[in-house]
DNA sequence: AGCACGCCGACT
DNA sequence: GTCGGCGTGCTC
């Protein structure tokens, strides 16, 4: 072989990061390749994927030269190379979240590609070639579009009037039940009917959970007969995995629908990102690179020549305060979408429900009152609510009870000793499941047979504390048990939550058992206030919210506001299935003993916008986003000492970086342990950084971190020794 | 992270 | 005399 005729090409690879060596390799190459080219290359003894990024020019490669170059095992070349737009959002991402370009490109990309060799990719995509040529071509007939409301069609106005090269993003606010899955459609349909026959275009749809993707798929499969759509989410099986990346990548599926993976699907021709549930924690990746699947989609769209539409009934306060006016101040009183005005995002309101469903009547319940306090069954269900049930139980309609605790009692306890059933890994008490008769550790895992008797001290009187899910279910049924029904047999009491749903399918199964009206009363957790519709529900019952008032983590009351509005919109939704008596007033009823916070003033008015005002003026005068913008480094080790020692050095070397001014407005706080603190026996603290602006973080961690490998280097064996991996954590969701 | 090489106790 | 314990070190 002709030494010459070799080039060096730049190959990036997933290599732990730790490792000093960097991510993009150099390696020899037969012939040029474009950069986005899938690569099979050595690395020691194994054969890695990676991506070519570009020709390795001449210069000194990182540290000290190797001997000698290895050439590339095999190019993966059977479909097009991973295009340049995609590049660049990979290396966004793994810049602004501080990991390694080729760890986020890895991660992007199906698993399964990496077993394969260039002859077994060849197959599948020759197959997946083959599938498409033989499967019948639907015939892509006029679809009946219901009629949009005149705020419907007024959102969809204004998503038109802006178009181009300065088309904002839309933030599509809109109660539940307001018909936002209807604008999706047309924008979606906007989208599909502006590709051309050569570079038919491509939409992406996010949602945040799995459990939504197969009602929304089958929503647009029934709107758009004959347009390839795919499903893209981590319950897919590997190979499902890459068959369904490959029909994005090919550009043969036309709508990819997902969750927060999805955002990095490679789409050749993307003209549309719609973010359902934008406000949702799931967007926010809590392993490897840590990214925000909105934020990223934000990006992605602006950086593709796309649109990007974001849903919510309680947008983030990020995405509101992009929406108003002047530089993130809330208007109040503002008028429909139409006159959305100077923010950086477009604002698009829907604020009826559609055929005028009444928005359901929210009524506090004082639980300091002496009618919640006389017994221990009304300190669960205030005599009101347990009236409430019992009426809908007498008019043959449905009531969904929502506790965000699964398992029969949070702790067992030891009324002798003081016992409490803690886990021996985590910083956590284990909770007691009746029904297997287990205390489980909701952390790590941690199972053990309930004991008989008091571990510590023998007593046999252990008595489980607080209550989950199992005991709400057990004790309504008993609550209920003598209260008549419209259908005259007894209550009907069923749990949906991660337990009772643990196999596949079942979730479906009990929903449609509720659908079916098989169910009176219903208690679940937030997996059923999310996103499923129940139009035959006229009460939902919320016992328990206070804990989220007081929580140390600032974002609880704006999370417990998104989950109670979003609860209360479960409640009588109109549509066609709505029963006769849907002109009834739905409830929303919630416990509290804190019947004047503010937080449950603004949910009596159904009114987010007012909640949202508050919220950021307090988030601007204590100094929290969206006002300020924060990163974490998080530290796992063996011991707390160690985390913190390393974190200490951690925290000086910044301090040391900071003197120099480098980073205006830039500040750390001394580390302290994770609110966790140990977790499946590794300790954990961390360490906050908060800057005014978002360039000045970026600057400033981009310096940190590239010091921070130096710096553990320098500390004590034994310290560097139990640490086990540390990271940041950019736009960190708890803090 | 893998997966080598490398130097000390219980087996056929 | 070997098989294997996992301690350290390297991977373009």
């Amino acid at each position: 072989m002709d030494a010459s005729a070799l080039c060096r090409l730049s190959v990036a690879l997933d290599l732990p990061a730790h490792l000093a060596l960097g991510s993009v390799l150099t390696y020899l190459g037969e012939r040029p390749l474009a950069a986005g080219t899938l690569v099979r290359v050595p690395l020691g003894k194994a054969s890695h994927l990676g991506v070519v990024v570009g020709l390795a020019d001449e210069a000194p490669l990182d540290g000290a030269e190797p001997t000698a170059l290895r050439p590339v095992d095999e190019v993966l070349d059977a479909t097009a190379p991973l295009n340049p737009a995609w590049l660049n959002l990979t290396r966004f991402a793994a810049h602004y979240y501080q990991r390694a370009w080729g760890e986020v490109m890895l991660a992007a990309l199906p698993s399964h590609l990496r077993r394969l060799d260039a002859t077994q990719w060849a197959a599948q995509v020759g197959k997946l070639k083959r599938g498409l040529a033989s499967a019948p071509a639907t015939p892509a007939r006029p679809v009946a579009m219901p009629d949009l409301n005149a705020e419907q069609a007024a959102a969809l106005r204004a998503w038109r009037a802006e178009a181009g090269a300065t088309a904002r993003p839309a933030l599509l606010f809109g109660v539940t039940g307001s018909g936002k899955t209807e604008v999706y459609l047309r924008v979606v349909a906007d989208a599909l009917a502006a590709g051309t026959a050569t570079a038919p275009s491509q939409v992406l749809v996010l949602v945040p959970e799995i459990n939504l993707t197969p009602q929304l798929e089958a929503r647009f499969a029934e709107r758009f007969p004959g347009q390839a759509i795919v499903s893209l989410h981590s319950g897919l099986t590997p190979v499902q995995r890459l068959r369904a990346w490959l029909a994005a990548h090919t550009g043969q599926a036309r709508i990819v629908l997902g969750t927060r993976m999805a955002v990095f699907a490679s789409m050749p021709n993307l003209r549309l990102i719609v973010v359902d549930e934008e406000h949702d924690p799931s967007y926010k990746a809590q392993d490897g690179a840590r990214h925000s699947a909105r934020d990223l989609a934000v990006w992605r769209a602006q950086h593709e020549g796309a649109r990007v539409l974001l849903g919510s009934a309680t947008p983030s306060l990020e995405s509101w305060a992009h929406a108003q006016n002047a530089g993130g101040v809330p208007m109040a009183g503002r008028r429909v979408g139409e006159l959305a005005g100077s923010g950086r995002y477009q604002l698009l309101t829907l604020r009826e429900r559609v055929a005028s469903a009444p928005l359901p009547q929210v009524r506090l319940l004082d639980m300091n009152a002496p009618a919640a306090t006389a017994d221990e069954s009304s300190r669960l269900i205030h005599p009101v609510a347990l009236a409430a049930l019992k009426a809908c139980l007498a008019r043959g309609e449905q009531s969904l009870v929502l506790l965000n605790r699964r398992g029969y009692a949070p702790v067992l306890h030891c009324g002798a000793c003081g016992w409490k059933s803690e886990c021996a890994h985590c910083s956590a008490w284990r909770v007691f499941h009746r029904t297997d008769r287990t205390l489980r550790c909701h952390h790590c895992g941690l199972t053990h047979r309930v004991p008989r008797a008091c571990p510590e001290c023998g007593n046999l009187d252990i008595k489980p504390l607080g209550h989950g899910t199992q005991k709400l279910e057990e004790q309504l049924a008993a609550l209920l048990a003598q209260a008549p029904t419209a259908h005259g047999g007894p209550v009907r009491v069923a749990r949906i939550d991660a337990d009772s749903t643990r196999l596949k399918g079942s979730l479906q199964a009990q929903l449609a058992g509720v659908h079916a009206g098989e169910v009176d009363v219903l208690v679940g957790t937030q997996m059923v206030a999310k996103g499923h519709d129940f139009r035959r529900i006229r009460l939902v019952l919320v016992p328990e919210p206070d804990g989220a008032l007081f929580s140390h983590d600032f974002r609880a009351a704006e999370r417990l506001f998104a989950l109670l509005m979003q609860a209360g919109g479960r409640a009588g939704r109109a549509g066609p299935e709505a029963d006769a008596q849907s002109d009834a007033t739905s409830e929303l009823i919630v416990q509290t003993s804190f019947p004047t916070h503010p937080l449950f003033a603004a949910l009596k008015g159904h009114d987010f916008e007012a909640f949202a005002a508050a919220t950021l003026t307090e988030r601007a005068q204590a100094g929290l986003p969206p006002h300020s913008h924060l990163a974490l480094l998080r530290c796992e080790a063996r011991t707390q000492a160690a985390a913190m020692a390393w974190l200490n050095a951690a925290f000086d070397a910044g301090q040391a970086l900071l003197d120099q001014a480098a980073a205006p407005g830039v500040s750390l706080c001394p580390p302290v342990p994770a609110a966790m603190a140990r977790l499946a026996n590794v300790e954990r603290a961390q360490l906050l950084v908060e800057a005014p602006r978002r360039a000045a973080l970026q600057a400033f961690l981009r310096d940190w971190h590239a010091a921070l490998h130096a710096t553990s280097a320098a500390l004590p064996q034994e310290v560097g020794r139990a640490v086990i991996r540390w990271a940041v954590d950019v736009d960190p969701q708890v803090i």
